[in-house]
Order: structure tokens, then sequence, then C-alpha cells
DNA sequence: AATATATGTCAACATGGCTGACGTAAAATC
DNA sequence: GATTTTACGTCAGCCATGTTGACATATATT
């Protein structure tokens, strides 16, 4: 009765079902994303300083290019949130070594405390979420996330992310 | 050698893990809007236009209660968008038949097509990822996100989505 | 020496959040 | 029947974060 839809198209099912995952996935970025949120709200930084935090200390010296390329917006858009970050001491620049024209990005100290602090509401999440699943859950999200990412950059994404 | 870190600190590629977990997911949700993104920058629209369309479009006669509920927004920020879509002829209200007060939201022809137009390009993505992933993958990618939603509404969340 | 690259910066603008205040119609309650 | 609550709309202003375009400076590369 109520599968008549589902039970003569079948295609209708694939559709609808996409459609959920879709919504799936909305809700569970939106509430991945609250916890964070909240936490910066007290220090007045909101989701881009998170951002650039967060890819500074998985990537330590990592360049104001590659940080650009990884957040894709502009160079403008990041100069605003990273240079309120260095002014305030959570990021520090260091001349690059080889390339003189590089500014190599470094939490300090008080940069890390936050990116810890953070990071720990949001891998709590996680973790909870992976206990809850089950390990093959988890390894069928990371196969269909990965799918999700753009061909072009997927390689070098999960190149970093490689893990076992 | 690589894993001497692992091997003596479980705690850390534990730690480790849940991170690559958290940016896989911000990359996916990255990529998995730049598509819709980009066809509604055609009508000059964002992604706020998007999302009401998308769940009015799913919950056709919904309020505008039950909207702010889902986008967790403030009315005026919601009335902003709404108020363009409804000018423009892709939403329309209907006074409430039990509760007066109520508008209830439709799409117009014109903006049942516009979600057709939108939601396929991001169907398309998450059909093949489902595809190159398997179906458990799939089922494991619902369980964790779904463990990701905020336990308050996740019920109501999982209620309308529950398929199969 | 000329050109290209990495970065910074100024200015102006758009989108989409927010708060606060106020208004109106309809429902619910006393 | 009067009062209060609810659903919604709206005005005004602020903030965060994205955009484009133009220009500057130091360093590498050719």
């Amino acid at each position: 009765m109520a599968d008549v839809k589902s039970a003569n198209n079948p295609l209708f099912l694939r559709e609808e079902e996409l459609r959920q995952a879709i919504e799936l996935l909305f809700f569970a970025y939106r509430d991945f994303t609250a916890g964070p949120d909240e936490i910066l709200k007290e220090y007045k930084f909101g989701r881009a300083h998170h951002r650039v935090i967060h890819f500074v200390g998985r990537n330590e010296g990592m360049t104001v290019s590659e940080l650009l390329d990884i957040l894709r917006i502009t160079k403008q858009s990041l100069n605003r949130v990273l240079s309120t970050l260095i002014d305030r001491g959570f990021i520090e620049q260091q001349t690059g070594l080889e390339d003189r024209r590089q500014r190599c990005l470094y939490l300090t100290e008080e940069g890390r405390k936050l990116e810890q602090k953070v990071s720990r509401v949001q891998r709590e999440l996680v973790a909870k979420a992976f206990r809850e699943a089950g390990g093959d859950a988890v390894a069928g999200y990371r196969k269909v996330l990965a799918g999700l990412i753009d061909d072009a950059s997927r390689d070098r994404i999960l190149g970093r992310i490689q893990n076992s």
C-alpha cells in the first residue's frame, strides 16, 4: 500500500533515497559545526577562523597559498581572518627558508590550546557516532564521503588522510 | 617504523583517525554544495534560497515555523530569502485551513523546475559516490551521519528520512 | 634586466546571519 | 467578551565572511 510508488517505479525509490542522503548530510553538517561555533563565539571568532586554525594545526609550516588552495577563498578573505589570528597571537608566520617570499604558518602555544579545545568537542561527537555505528559503518562513511570529493582534489586530500 | 607512534600510543591513532574523519566531512560538504551553488548563481540565489526550496519541495504545505525549526535561523533571516522567492514566483503561500494564522508554503511550477534542476546535480553526485562505494558503505554512511545529528532532532529527522 | 610569483592591502560591494522593536490577525484562555 | 498568546511580517541596523578590482613589495626565475 504504502510502497505502491516504489514497487511500481524503482526510480522513485532511488530518487527518494538520494534526497534522503542529501538531507542527512545537511543535518549532520549543521550539528557537526554547532559545537565549535559556540566555543569560538567566546573568542569572537567564527567558522572562518576555525578553519584556518584547524588546517594550520594539521599542516604546521604550510604556506599561505597552500591554505588558500584548501579553503577555496580569495586571499583578501583569508587575510581578514588570518591577520586577526596573527594580531591576537594564535598564529605566527615565518619567512620560508628556501623561498623567502613564502610565509609559513604555525600555531602559537595559545593557538594550539584553542585548536585542542575546539577540536575536542568535534572529535568527541565523531567518536560517539563512530562508536555507535561500528567499524564497518565507519569504513563505509569514509568511502562515501571520499566519493563526494571533487575528482581534482580527492587524491591530494586522501593522500594526507590516508590512515590505517 | 612509520607506525611507531600508533603502535606505542593507540590514543594517537584514535585522535588522528578522528581528525581525518572531520576533514573528510569538511571537504565532502564543500564539494557537495559546489554544484548547486553554481546553478543558483545564475538566478542570483544563494545557499539560503536553495535550502528553502529544498525543504519546501520535500514538505509541501509546511508552515513558516516548521521551516524555521529546520533551518535554525531567525524569522528575519528567513524572511529575506523567502520573500524574494515569493516575489519572484518560486514559492507560494496559502493561509492555513485549520489555523488561519499559518502560512503554508508550496513550490510553484517554476519553483519545482528549479528544485529539480538544482537537486539533480546533487543527486547525481551522491549517486556516483553511492555506486562507487557499494551498498554496505551506504548503510555505514547513513549510520554515522545519523549519529552526528543532535540528539534532540535526530528522531524527528530520521522519521522523515526513514526509507526502505 | 625583465618577468613571474607569493604575499599584503585598500576599497567597495553582496549575502546571509544576528538583535531589537513594533504591528496585525487569529487562536486560545480566563 | 476581554485578554493574552501565537504565527507571521517588517523596519532598521550590525556583523561575519565571501566577492572583485587595483595596486604595492619582495623575492625568484628566466
